[in-house]
DNA sequence: CCTTTGACGCTTG
DNA sequence: ACAAGCGCCAAAG
């Protein structure tokens, strides 16, 4: 068989879902990156909301660190089964990310390619 | 084809 | 600092 990629995105991907998931790839360990900013680097400034969309569909194993993805406010994006952030929580602790009042300091935590 | 939903972001009060 | 409203775009029904 080929050799695949550490990334089994899904056949379903477009274009641009699978450009977001390439950038996202991209966050070094201990930082932390946007929504905005993924989708920006993407090379679709205004698709951040589909930045969140993507990683709902993100299946596990995808190689992709979606817990290094915060929202605007460096903290972590509310979603309809809550408490889920206490787990995306702990590893970026794990990472070296410092919390503040469950927020995290963009100012220094921001990946900055 | 039209409407609703969604892990967002910015502006205004 | 906080809340509400509006804008933007894609996928699903």
């Amino acid at each position: 068989m080929s050799a695949q990629s550490q990334h089994e995105l899904p056949d379903d991907f477009s274009e641009s879902a699978v450009a977001i998931a390439t950038v996202m790839s991209q966050i070094p360990f201990g930082s932390v990156a946007t929504y905005g900013q993924i989708a920006a680097l993407a090379g679709y400034p205004k698709n951040a909301r589909q930045v969140g969309g993507l990683l709902r569909k993100l299946p596990p194993g995808s190689g992709i660190p979606w817990y290094r993805v915060v929202n605007c406010k460096g903290e972590i994006s509310p979603r309809k089964p809550a408490g889920c952030a206490q787990n995306q929580i702990e590893i970026l602790k794990d990472e070296g990310v410092e919390f503040e009042n469950g927020k995290i300091d963009l100012s220094k935590y921001r990946w900055e390619p």
